[in-house]
RNA sequence: GCCCCCUUCGUCUAGUGGUCAGGACGUCAGGUUUUCAACCUGAAAACAGGAGUUCAAUUCUCCUAGGGGGCACCA
């Protein structure tokens, strides 16, 4: 039988979780959940310096968001290095490992040598075969690893293929610095090993790692997971991913009002596919992921194509449903918390009710709430008089336009329309896009947008509101 | 500099030793809606370049170019 597949997230806490990081936590959570095995959260905060506990919460914040759901407790790295440091004592004992007494100042004359003689720039192996005699006293030593020198290390990497490491490039990494701490290789391999993860999904920066990790696992007499490496992420221009290029954390995509069903299927999409499926439920993404479908070339991020996808998951989600979520996101959205109070409850109704006008025309939650505003517009408005007149001549072109549509206007009618139009734009602030559709709609009985009842009601015509409504329905 | 990886429409990608090289986003043109959006129809749009293998290469091999990643007592 089959061993459970255990894959793993494992950020360090250095700052928010970046789509990048949400990808590779989706990939490793979707092969989870496709090979019936689990999914664990590692989050790796060895660098004390640059680690921070906003970020940690940030991480976990984020893949919620996701609905990315780890299996147990997070891992915490740090606290586990009393382990690590036992085990590259263990090395040491057993002459896989030596100490170095090489000073900062001496590895970079090193590295400079190096690289003046056209090799990689690493350690020399100076203190490899130095006996503890001749060590300088007064210096504490780091821990390195005894790589192999000769041969070359294989990856059998799911996603790469093969890909072969020459020995003599690999250096002797440190595994356990000079003031006692671990270091991220070392305790990478042991984390992995002792959490039992078989399947080791992550972004190919890490490729040339897990030549180095082999060689611990290796040395170890400890079995290697299967790697998977993934290209990544690229901004539009082909770069890598920058702050430029508005590469946020998740939260920053929340707050833009993505949905997490859009956010996901977008990543999956990037270097993954099958077939033609473009628009897929996260039953089918579980049910059809596997690693030997990932490309092998970086993708460019592109908002378009996100944005697209959003907006088709706005509008296949149920009114009732989008009017929750919006409930629970508003803080979150740029000045939110004020909206939020001036919409009270009587403005989620009307919200909800004016729904299926509203979610055909978003992309985003933010831009379906900026499309809402006239429902929530504090009333009466102020408007100067140019901004009057604008829309008194507006309100007319858009009359004339839709009268001779209707049949036996009666001058009641006509007036009642007038008012309404001058009124529904004074609401909308002059945005007379947003103005004549629901008007025409409701004139049509066409569309389902409530908007003009909305604005009648508030305006306190309802008699003439009824009559229209009357009329409508019997055309 | 050294090591590794990558290269199909603008973008994400499918695909095969013989295909009209398919889909999606975006773009453009129509339709629908007398706005917008959504929706429908259609169009333009790609195998980086050069050798080689082969009856036949986008597909296999090599080289070049371009792009990316890595080379810490960071992770």
């Amino acid at each position: 039988m089959s061993e459970t597949v255990i894959t793993r997230f494992a950020p360090s806490p250095t700052g928010y979780l970046h789509i990048g990081g949400a990808r590779t936590a989706l990939f490793n959570w979707l092969y989870a959940k496709h090979s019936g095995g689990k999914f664990l959260l590692r989050i790796e905060d060895t660098d004390q310096a640059r680690s921070t506990e906003g970020a940690i919460l940030a991480i976990i914040d984020g893949l919620r968001w996701l609905e990315l759901d780890w299996d147990g407790e997070p891992v915490y790295q740090l606290a586990r290095a009393e382990r690590h440091r036992g085990i590259a004592e263990q090395l040491l004992a057993e002459g896989k490992a030596y100490r170095c007494y090489a000073s900062p100042e001496e590895l970079a004359a090193m590295r400079e040598k190096a690289r003046a003689e056209g090799r990689a720039p690493g350690y020399d192996g100076t203190w490899r075969d130095r006996g503890a005699s001749e060590a300088p006293a007064g210096i504490a030593p780091a821990i390195r690893f005894k790589a192999p020198r000769e041969g070359e290390t294989v990856i059998e990497d799911r996603v790469q293929g093969r890909v072969v490491f020459a020995n003599k490039d690999l250096d002797d990494l440190v595994i356990l610095r000079s003031d006692g701490s671990p270091t991220y290789n070392l305790s990478v391999v042991v984390d992995d090993h002792d959490m039992g993860i078989t399947h080791v999904i992550r972004g190919d920066d890490h490729l040339t790692n897990a030549a180095r990790q082999s060689q611990i696992y290796k040395a170890l007499g400890w079995e290697t997971p299967i790697f998977a490496h993934v290209p990544l992420i690229h901004g539009p221009d082909g770069t890598k991913l920058s702050k430029r290029h508005g590469a946020l954390g998740v939260e920053a995509y929340r707050e833009m009002g993505y949905l997490p069903a859009a956010l996901r299927n977008y990543l999956v999409r990037l270097g993954w596919s099958h077939g033609d499926a473009e628009i897929i439920s996260t039953e089918e993404m579980i049910a059809w992921f596997d690693l030997d479908a990932i490309g092998r070339s970086a993708a460019r991020f592109d908002f378009a194509k996100l944005e697209n996808l959003n907006g088709h998951y706005i509008r296949a989600m149920p009114d009732s449903e989008i009017v929750r979520q919006l409930k629970t996101l508003i803080p979150h959205f740029p000045d939110g918390a004020a909206l939020g109070k001036r919409i009270g409850d009587d403005g989620w109704v009307k919200l909800e009710r004016a729904m299926p006008g509203l979610k055909e025309r978003a992309k985003t939650l933010v831009e379906l709430l900026d499309n809402a505003e006239f429902l929530f517009a504090t009333r009466p408005l102020k408007l100067d008089e140019p901004a009057k007149k604008l829309l008194d001549d507006a309100g007319k072109t858009t009359l004339t336009r839709l009268l001779p549509r209707l049949e036996d206007v009666e001058p009641w009618q006509q007036e009642a329309l007038e008012a309404c139009v001058r009124s529904f734009a004074e609401e909308t602030g002059g945005k007379l896009g947003k103005v004549a559709q629901p008007l025409r709609a409701a004139l049509t009985g066409k569309a389902t947008s409530p908007g003009i009842f909305d604005v009648l009601e508030v305006l306190g015509r309802d008699e003439s509101l009824t009559r229209i409504k009357d009329h409508i329905i019997a055309t």
